[in-house]
DNA sequence: TACATATGATCAT
DNA sequence: TGATCCTATGTAA
């Protein structure tokens, strides 16, 4: 559901919080009554991390959320009628006139500076694909080739799906990637030329940002190309035909998570 | 009505 | 390597 692009859309439509005093939260009961000490402070321009959200707030500590597959946020303003049950919502923020809701993600937690700085989960992220924004891209692509390289037979499509090798893409995109750059899903990742993720790079990065601004969804080929539904290269186009070279589509599942993995057997070497 | 699948990730073994 | 959590959606029966 949340591949980088979608945190980053997550977090502009926060933008009408931001800055404002919150007057009411609301959060799980685990955190006991530590949501109370919020209510007052202001909420700080969000930040992301590949697929995590983190919203600073004045008083200094942060709320960080992660959707995994089914998190979602609906904002809007004051009164709002929820899109889901009152069960399902996992953070509530809300200012005089808007307010923001996290439905179903497994992750929502308040990290004092100290918790932030040392928080393993985050810390051992890998460069974040979509860093430095759109038209600025600030991907530390030297920093991923080598922690790609670590990984040595491991297939690629996998290595590029580990969060801590790089940070944000998700499986829709790995495929469509790997695609647009012509690379065998299988090969083992250290045999993987630097030549060869430059392309996954300069294919990746703008496919994403497309996603993020021009259509808000997942769609990764030209309107025109559309077929039966299909928005995509490669993903979820089983045996339908290569629009480059009419080739069946391939599905293959990879080790360690076998999850499906689409390719071009004649465009993908 | 049941089942398969899923744009994610962690934990136990 | 397998179990588990979270829920929505499409397809088969």
């Amino acid at each position: 559901m949340a591949e980088g692009h979608a945190v980053i859309r997550w977090a502009r439509r926060l933008a009408p919080l931001v800055g404002e005093p919150l007057v009411h939260v609301q959060m799980p009961k685990r955190w006991g009554e530590r949501p109370q000490t919020l209510v007052g402070q202001r909420l700080l321009p969000p930040r992301t991390h590949g697929k995590h959200l983190l919203l600073p707030l004045s008083g200094g500590e942060t709320l960080h959320c992660h959707g995994a597959q089914y998190g979602s946020w609906q904002v809007g303003e004051r009164p709002m009628e929820l899109r889901k049950e009152p069960k399902h919502v996992r953070l509530r923020l809300d200012t005089a006139d808007h307010e923001a809701v996290f439905y179903h993600g497994p992750t929502v937690e308040l990290l004092t500076p100290d918790e932030l700085a040392a928080h393993e989960r985050l810390n051992r992220l890998g460069p974040d694909i979509m860093a430095g924004g759109e038209g600025s891209p600030d991907f530390d692509r030297a920093e991923a080739v080598h922690r790609i390289r670590q990984r040595g037979e491991d297939p690629i499509k996998p290595v590029l799906l580990d969060q801590r090798v790089v940070a944000g893409i998700g499986n829709i995109y790995a495929s469509e990637g790997l695609f647009l750059a012509r690379v065998d899903p299988r090969r083992p990742a250290a045999s993987v030329t630097e030549a060869e993720l430059d392309a996954l790079w300069d294919a990746t990065i703008p496919m994403m940002w497309d996603g993020t601004t021009r259509y808000g969804r997942t769609e990764t080929t030209p309107r025109e190309m559309w077929d039966e539904g299909h928005t995509r290269w490669v993903y979820q186009r089983k045996n339908k035909p290569c629009h480059v070279c009419g080739t069946p589509i391939e599905l293959v599942r990879l080790p360690p998570y076998e999850r499906a993995t689409y390719l071009c057997p004649a465009c993908q070497r």
